[in-house]
DNA sequence: GTATCTATACCGACTGGTTGGTATGGTGAC
DNA sequence: GTCACCATACCAACCAGTCGGTATAGATAC
């Protein structure tokens, strides 16, 4: 028993990225602060990582992973209608919004922002991760496309994720998460309006 | 003559800031970095500003000033009819996009992300002036809202920050600035639909 | 059974360099 | 003189990364 209290060293400095970057960003993350937070020294830190840039390719490999199967076991892929499916996701998303900004936005959003110049290896990544997640709604949008309709189901499905990481950088900006409700809400409309042709 | 190069100190450091920190994000740009930049020495800069966030919340109002400024002067305000003006604004905002994302994306929004939860100067400054850059658009809204719409125009001027904040941090994810560009349609054809009633 | 070898996981003191910030001194305008 | 402005030298704390070493477990040999 236990097992999923003891994780190993490597899977707790994954968590402790995600935790502390997205709360003070990745250069005032210092690896100290990263073995403090996973409880593992720094020997342990470089004999799993090469470096502190490798940890934070590895943490957006596993943020796609561990949010990748979340929202594939979802229960907003249950409607039969793909319309109703895509309105689901975004109902699914604002509904796993809470007042602790550091909890619900997005790591690789917020990493890429910073590094997008200085670091090609976290930017790469990030892009991945988001591009893998905004590839997941495009067969829906395709199915919901009305004949004849002037929209794209890939750009459509990149501008989700434009609204949602400009509403967590919105919500930051403003210290409430309400913001990304509201903005949400503009999201969800727009949408209803592409899908009922 | 020459006034426009030889700016004095305290300028050139606002200017540092607002050139390195869109590049390189707030940490990762030391004092140093930004006396080089700007050309002048670490005493200097501790004469001006009592410290670096202090230059931080100094350079979050010059951002303010300038792009508010530029705004006010620019033509998108021309056209009589106030839903006209709006889409000017869109057009004017995809007219100054260019592959230089450095120059092109938001220093607030930029600053803002990675300061947040451990800076409530930064925080409050940059959400200052993001609020008043929106706030400019909201008569323009009020004015092109059809009678009975639900939509309130300080919540769309809002959400049309969102969408900028967004499409730049997905900008850097992908690297290109024509994402920008794909998302902007969107938030135009959105637009469009709201205000033709 | 046990001695030996090998690989992985982990430890924490240490290093060269950088950080934001300070102390102090100079210089030109009024 | 004095005061705003700027320069230089300096500091303690912190940074990413290194290094010599230990602990443990499994495989192989005899």
């Amino acid at each position: 028993m236990d097992t999923a209290v003891t994780l190993d060293a490597r899977t707790r400095l994954l968590q402790a990225a995600l935790h502390l970057v997205r709360r003070q960003g990745w250069t005032a993350t210092s690896v100290d602060a990263l073995c403090a937070d996973a409880g593992v020294t720094k020997g342990s830190f470089f004999h799993h990582f090469r470096s502190k840039e490798a940890l934070g390719v590895a943490a957006a490999a596993h943020w796609g992973e561990t949010t990748g199967a979340m929202f594939a076991a979802a229960p907003y892929h249950a409607p039969a209608d793909p319309a109703a499916r895509v309105l689901a996701y975004i109902d699914f998303r604002a509904a796993l919004l809470h007042e602790d900004l550091g909890a619900c936005t997005c790591f690789a959003g917020t990493l890429v922002q910073e590094t997008w110049a200085s670091h090609p290896a976290l930017r790469a990544a990030c892009g991945e991760v988001i591009r893998a997640h905004a590839a997941t709604l495009e067969a829906d949008l395709a199915a919901a496309r009305p004949p004849g309709a002037h929209w794209a189901p890939d750009s459509v499905a990149r501008f989700i994720q434009t609204v949602l990481q400009g509403a967590f950088v919105m919500a930051k900006a403003t210290g409430s998460a309400e913001t990304i409700r509201e903005q949400i809400g503009h999201l969800r409309g727009y949408l209803v309006g592409l899908m009922e042709g």
